[in-house]
DNA sequence: TGGTTTATGTTATTACATAACAGAAGGCGG
DNA sequence: CCGCCTTCTGTTATGTAATAACATAAACCA
C-alpha cells in the first residue's frame, strides 16, 4: 500500500501453489453441491484472488487473466459476483478491493457470511475476523429496518507495520 | 433507489430551508472555531448535501453546482473532503456517497466519529446510529492492529420500506 | 509589503463498473 | 440424437467515480 514507512513487508506471506490447488479444488467441489457450475473464467478469477492472499482490485485480475495481455472486465466482474454470491470471496468496499473468504482456508465448508476485516494501510493485508453485531442489530430492530447484509471494515495498521 | 418496489418514498423527507440555514451556520461557526476556513465551494457542498438528507453521490453534487452548468470534479472532492475532515459529512463506502453527519443536526457540537448506517436500498434513506465496537476492537488489539477508523453499514429496508 | 501557506481553477488522465447483444455451451424432455 | 431452453461467455461500447499536475488567487503573518 503506502510504501513510505521504511520497513520491508516481508510479513505479507503468499500461498504455495499445493495449497492453492487445494483451495480450488475446495471451490470447484463447493459448487457442484450447490448445483453451480465452476468454469474456467471463475477458477482463474479465483486462483488470482488467492494467489494474493490480500485484497485484489479488478483491475488487476483482469490484467493478470490471460498470460498475454488483459481480459475485458465483464468476464471478471461477472465472476467476482459470482465467487461472491458462493460466499468464496468477498467485496471490500472501502479498497474497492476482493479477498478470498478465509472461511475455507482450513477446509471447513463455511456458508456464505457477513464478515468483519482488519485492513493494514502500510502493507494491504487482510484478515477476516468474526463477530457478532448485537448493538446495530438491536438499533435495526429499534428503527423496523431489516438488515440483509453488512460491511464493516477496520483500517489501521497491522503488527508488524505499527 | 430501486424503484420497482410498488410504494411511494414520501418517507424520505427534506429539510426545509431554514433548518438548512441553521446547519450551515453552525458548520461555520465548527470551522472558524477550529481554525479552518468554510469557503464557498465548501458550504456550497455542504449545502447541496443538507438539501437530500439522504446519501448524495458526488457528481450529483458536481451537476448542481452551478445554477448553470456544473463544476469541475477537483472542485468538489476536495470540498468533500474537508468536510469530512471536519465531521460535518460522512461518506458511505458500500454506496460511493456523502450524506451529512447527523451528530450536528440538534445543536450539538460533536467530534469527528466513527459512525455505523442503517441504509435503505429501496427508498435511499440514511440513518446514522452510534454504536460501540468492544468485538471488533477485542479482535484487533488481540491481533495487535491499531483501529484508525472503522466503516459500519447496514443495507436493507427500512421500516416504510418493507 | 513581501513572502509563505492554503485554497481554487483548469486540463487531462486514471480507475472502477455495467449495459446491451451476439454467440457458445450445458441441461433436459422427447 | 434432436430441439428447446437456460446459463454462461465474448465483445463493443459506454457510463460512473476519483485523482494528478500545475497555474492562479486569496488569506495569513511578520
Ligand atoms: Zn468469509
Ligand atoms: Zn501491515
Ligand atoms: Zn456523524
Ligand atoms: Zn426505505
Amino acid at each position: 500500500m503506502s510504501h513510505a514507512c521504511g520497513h520491508d513487508h516481508d510479513h505479507v506471506h503468499t500461498l504455495d501453489s499445493g495449497r492453492i490447488d487445494a483451495r480450488l479444488s475446495e471451490a470447484r467441489r463447493l459448487c457442484e453441491a450447490k448445483g453451480e457450475r465452476m468454469t474456467a473464467p471463475r477458477l482463474r478469477t479465483l486462483e488470482l484472488i488467492l494467489n494474493e492472499n490480500a485484497p485484489v482490485k479488478a483491475y488487476d485480475v483482469i490484467d493478470r487473466f490471460h498470460p498475454d495481455g488483459a481480459a475485458k472486465p465483464p468476464t471478471v466482474y461477472r465472476a467476482l459476483a459470482f465467487l461472491e454470491q458462493m460466499g468464496l470471496i468477498h467485496r471490500i468496499e472501502s479498497l474497492n478491493a476482493f479477498v478470498a473468504c478465509q472461511g475455507h482456508a482450513d477446509g471447513k465448508a463455511v456458508q456464505p457470511h457477513a464478515a468483519a476485516f482488519l485492513l493494514c494501510d502500510c502493507c494491504g493485508s487482510s484478515e477476516e475476523v468474526a463477530v457478532s453485531l448485537p448493538e446495530i442489530d438491536q438499533q435495526a430492530s429499534a428503527s423496523g429496518f431489516e438488515t440483509r447484509r453488512v460491511t464493516l471494515e477496520a483500517r489501521g495498521l497491522c503488527k508488524a507495520c505499527r
